[in-house]
DNA sequence: TTGCGTGCAAAGGTTTTGCATGGCA
DNA sequence: TGCCATGCAAAACCTTTGCACGCAA
């Protein structure tokens, strides 16, 4: 959790951004595209530096939906940054639906992963694919 | 399911060697350097346009790691074709090690999802994240 | 002033495509 | 013979790196 860092202008329209987007999940184009319409670009090399900090630092989730497409990214709203409590994120392969999961029984299997596997599971990076109830009708 | 075609020889010896690798994880490369030394190249695009079309017919499994990274392929035992995989994958994040795991507790989690959620989880292509045993020592 | 932030250009690496040749049926 | 398979070279693509310049503290 490295938060450290200058205040910079293209910093901080960067997460006003990513706030504003909600639970969208978007790519780094996206965002570049957005702030050059906006008329104060931000260069494509330093969105993808903030975004893998923002990422590291826990704010940010990455969701990779495949080798050719490129990396998602959204925002993680404020109440949630570094719980303990699990939220698991489950990502649609047919709409592309992604849906915020908090469920005890998801907790059980960082609890059982852990236990049993002496696995330390990230839920912040981890993503369920698979297709969602209204895609498998 | 797809499965016509003509047979060749990059094909069967394909097929001969992805079985010999068992349950280990090999890339596109891997299988390419893997004939060259055997005296019997094929292609990189071959291997690629074989694979491609395995995983279509649900004889080989693709694992998608990071974007920066190798996608995996993996052979599907005999008896598991077109069934649900029950095998996860976590990757650790320090030394990138990648786990399987069998584990009957997992197998509860996609039935839950299922069941409670309408999620039908893909497990083929879910991968945790986190830290493993040895690295969080 | 110090050292991080920025962004262009170029590199890096995986996967796909174009196209002429070769092989199966 | 007809059509698919093969594989080289090149393209396409996302992401990272090198480097010089700019800006926060």
């Amino acid at each position: 959790m490295n938060k450290t860092g200058y205040k910079t202008k293209q910093k901080q329209e960067l997460l006003e951004y990513l706030k504003s987007c909600g639970g969208d999940h978007i790519t780094a184009n996206d965002v570049c595209e957005h702030f050059k319409e906006c008329g104060s670009p931000i260069g494509l090399t330093t969105v993808y530096r903030h975004l893998e900090r923002m990422v590291d630092d826990g704010v940010v989730s990455k969701y990779i939906i495949d080798a050719n497409t490129p990396a998602c990214f959204e925002y993680i709203s404020e109440g949630e940054h570094g719980k303990d409590e699990v939220c698991f994120h489950c990502k649609c392969e047919k709409c592309g639906k992604l849906i915020h999961m908090h469920c005890d029984e998801l907790n059980e299997i960082k609890e059982h992963l852990f236990s049993h596997h002496g696995f330390n599971i990230n839920s912040m990076r981890t993503v369920f694919y698979g297709v969602c109830k209204d895609c498998s009708k």
